[in-house]
DNA sequence: ATCTGTGAAGCACTTCACAGCG
DNA sequence: CGCTGTGAAGTGCTTCACAGAT
């Protein structure tokens, strides 16, 4: 669960050094993100000893240190399966790559997109996904197909080796323990926070 | 943090109701969604006696029961700040009305895409935002633009007194006590993978 | 016999508060 | 004097286990 938050440390610091700073505390560091300082210095605690006492912590350095610590400091291959609009929309969003993360390869299974050229890639179809895998392996898998095929691609992708799934999919998901399963999921979240606006629609509280 | 789990459950339970199953036990609706048996009666129980001893729960009245809670029966309204690339597959998105989630104002800065028709709406200037929706008010602000604009966007949006915000950008949020923002961020997702996928990198755990 | 609803126990994460270093 | 690192205390969420209802 500190795994959780390191990222945002790391995105804070990274701002932080864009602006020039050099030296952070927690204090600070906690003000910006909305996290107590205590929470900050126990969870850096964990990994390492990285502040000086009466001074803080040096941007550079802790951020250099988490980035290390949460494996940013490597290019990871991902694999895209679903070309639809959303697909797209995700091979065009230019987020990933600054951040070390870059799509590799794709697949559909309409023929309409088969074959097209997205990009510097080409799309395949699925059913050549496991020798495709199995010849370029990726490290991470991004399911952007329709819900009731995301299961099947998600044991595809499992049986091809891939342990960290980012699923666009609105469903549970089965996985076996070893495979990490992160979701995007902007119906649940909307539908986590119509509870709170049924409350505020009377403002007495 | 029982209403982060609920609209899991609501999910589950749409699933079961278009299966045909009439009754469903904590017991099977926790296999289905990884979850144990005793946080699903605990979670319920919070909200009143929905179950029947002995049976197990009515599928078709607990799910109308949550949707109730959830505020999942009525039709929310949203504003869409920023159509640009992501922000169009979001208004493309077929996901959202079906769930009763409906973008129902359009808004961004670029005067190419000012006054264009997307579907049944008009994009208006990012100027306009303020009496637009004072005219015509909104329950959920979406924004998707990019990072460096996304706070003021944000603090506009909570001028017009919104109250409930789906945030795309990329960065920790500042807002007032009584808004709620929830992020849709798969980068920050990927970067809490890349910890796992570091470890997994030696099989020997 | 089966499965819910729930007090009580257990566990995990968060905050406190202070010793110790710069 | 300021701020980190950390044991100890506090808080809240999860699981247990069983009485009670069907």
């Amino acid at each position: 669960m500190v795994v959780e938050r390191l990222p945002l440390y790391a995105r804070a610091l990274a701002l932080l050094q864009y602006e020039g700073q050099e030296v952070v505390s927690s204090a600070e560091l906690g003000e910006r993100l909305r996290v107590t300082p205590a929470q900050i210095r126990k969870d850096l605690s964990y990994f390492g000893r990285f502040g000086k006492q009466g001074r803080g912590y040096n941007v550079s350095k802790l951020l250099e240190e988490l980035r290390l610590i949460l494996g940013l400091d490597r290019q990871w291959r991902m694999a895209l399966i679903g070309v639809g609009k959303l697909g797209r929309a995700i091979l065009e969003y230019g987020g990933f790559a600054p951040q070390g993360f870059r799509i590799v390869q794709a697949f559909d299974v309409n023929p309409d997109i088969v074959g097209k050229e997205l990009g510097a890639l080409v799309v395949r179809d699925v059913s050549e996904l496991e020798p495709a895998l199995a010849a370029e392996p990726v490290d991470i898998g991004i399911v952007a197909v329709p819900a009731q095929v995301a299961q099947q691609i998600i044991d595809a992708l499992v049986r091809c080796g891939v342990k960290a799934i980012l699923n666009y999919a609105p469903i549970p998901v089965h996985k076996p323990p070893g495979v990490e399963v992160r979701p995007v999921d902007p119906v649940l979240q909307l539908q986590r926070m119509a509870y709170y606006l049924k409350s505020l629609a009377i403002p007495t509280k």
